[in-house]
DNA sequence: ATCCGGGTAATTGCATACAGTATGTCGTCT
DNA sequence: AGACGACATACTGTATGCAATTACCCGGAT
């Protein structure tokens, strides 16, 4: 059963965040095992993407669990056995363990001790409350983005518009999601806040987790008040942009409960 | 040089955050490896809380690679390797390995594939955001807090205010980061959000790592503006609860900067 | 002298083995 | 029949072993 080996490097080896291949810049530090790293002057300026590196397998476990959880294979409150998913995947128990910290400080399983790894099973009021979080630090986030925006900038957010307008008319649902992601992605890039950028991108991707199933009705409302976003962006109006991105996620949040209250009838 | 072990539980076994010990209330799930869980219908009202789960290592160690990184016994920078930390700890590599995972996600260390764990290295630049993304969170939280606080709450608040002014008085700069600390958290409590909480509190941890050596000076000011803060909630006035603590964080994030401005000159 | 090369030591990454704990089941006693 | 208790099983937690990669060191060539 362990096909699923080449699976997991033909598809998720795009090690996004975090496992910094890069060296840093050679910095001296006090304490230190003792100064191993010899300095190289030259090259410095090119920021050469280092190619290839032995990405751990920890790396790939962590974004094939959750792909598994997302597209809901994996399903909340289940128990995860760490050697079922070391099997399933092709790799000994002591990656997934790994991978299986990490996705705990993330919010996506709960460990519980001598228990083992639970789907974590989200109450309406914690999503309530993430929605509530993701409001604010995209607010944030739009404001920064307006102050900063360039022509150029401007350009590409509305290339990204343009794209989810598209994948709107065509009905593709996952298309929708994709694209309502970069583009809240390359805002809170164009914040210049790499440290609100990060977070606001873990918070999203549980945010859409989620949230998926009523990406669709929603859709429609969102791209029109998307489109109000990049105007205040383009203009620099931060107050409008800030306001803007407040309500918007505000609507969100508004659809997820009306969505759970439909679901629970 | 193991007698770090005993230390270990001695002083850092207050299992704080994460790794539930709690048994969840059963919920019947679909897919899983298979209902062993049986019910127990009795005792159910009762919040009783179990008693001493076994701690795993990963814990301990974890709340002791953060002591060993805020009080700068490991300095930023430097390299961490595996089996000198797992033969200082009295443990094996495993739990380090573990710990040195989920250290990562929080920011508090940087794991190069194939070379190991760095202290992360702080740049001036992502202090600041640090700080920044801090003033928005807790902004969210005082509002909250000053929209749900009772009386009793705000009696609480007051005390934990003497305490930081008591520790002012004394010039107890152990105890005035502590008392900060508290402060803060109480009032990200107060805002009933726990994932908003939860979000302070790590964030509210990284900055007081680079914050600590300006905690003294900037203290009188601190606690007054905390009084201010108090006052507000008391009075469930929202909008200056928010203000308050725009600027109140605003100032800290000043007061960062010009404390850099002096160590560089 | 500097740059390039091979060789060596050190360290990580992964796998496996063992021990401890919790759960489920069956039998027995009241 | 219900409840308690011992046994068996499954899974986690921890330790150890092995292979692969990396960084370092030193000698030789340019």
């Amino acid at each position: 059963m362990n096909f699923a080996y080449n699976n997991l490097y033909a598809e998720s080896i795009h090690l996004t965040d975090r496992e910094v291949p890069v060296n840093q810049p050679a910095v001296p530090f006090p304490g230190g095992t003792g100064g191993r790293r010899g300095s190289r002057a030259a090259l410095s300026g090119a920021a050469a993407k280092r190619v290839e590196r032995p990405a751990p397998l920890r790396q790939a476990v962590y974004e094939a669990l959750i792909e598994l959880i997302v597209n809901r294979t994996l399903v909340p409150g289940q128990h995860l056995v760490e050697v079922e998913l070391a099997e399933y995947l092709g790799v000994s128990r002591q990656p997934v363990r790994e991978a299986l910290q990490r996705l705990q400080t993330e919010g996506w399983v709960d460990l519980r001790p001598a228990q083992g790894a639970f789907v974590h099973l989200p109450t309406e009021e914690e999503a309530d409350q993430l929605l509530s979080v993701r409001g604010v630090l995209e607010t944030h986030s739009a404001r920064l983005a307006a102050e900063r925006a360039t022509p150029e900038d401007v350009e590409q957010l509305w290339e990204l518009q343009e794209a989810g307008v598209a994948a709107l008319a065509a009905e593709d649902v996952e298309g929708l999601v994709t694209a309502n992601a970069a583009l809240h992605a390359f805002i809170s890039r164009l914040s210049g806040n790499t440290v609100l950028a990060e977070m606001i991108g873990t918070v999203d991707r549980r945010v859409r987790w989620y949230y998926t199933p009523i990406a669709r009705p929603r859709g429609n409302d969102a791209w029109n008040e998307h489109a109000e976003l990049i105007k205040a962006i383009a203009e620099q109006d931060v107050e409008a942009a800030g306001r803007i991105m407040t309500e918007h996620t505000g609507r969100t949040r508004q659809a997820y409960h009306e969505r759970q209250a439909v679901a629970e009838s």
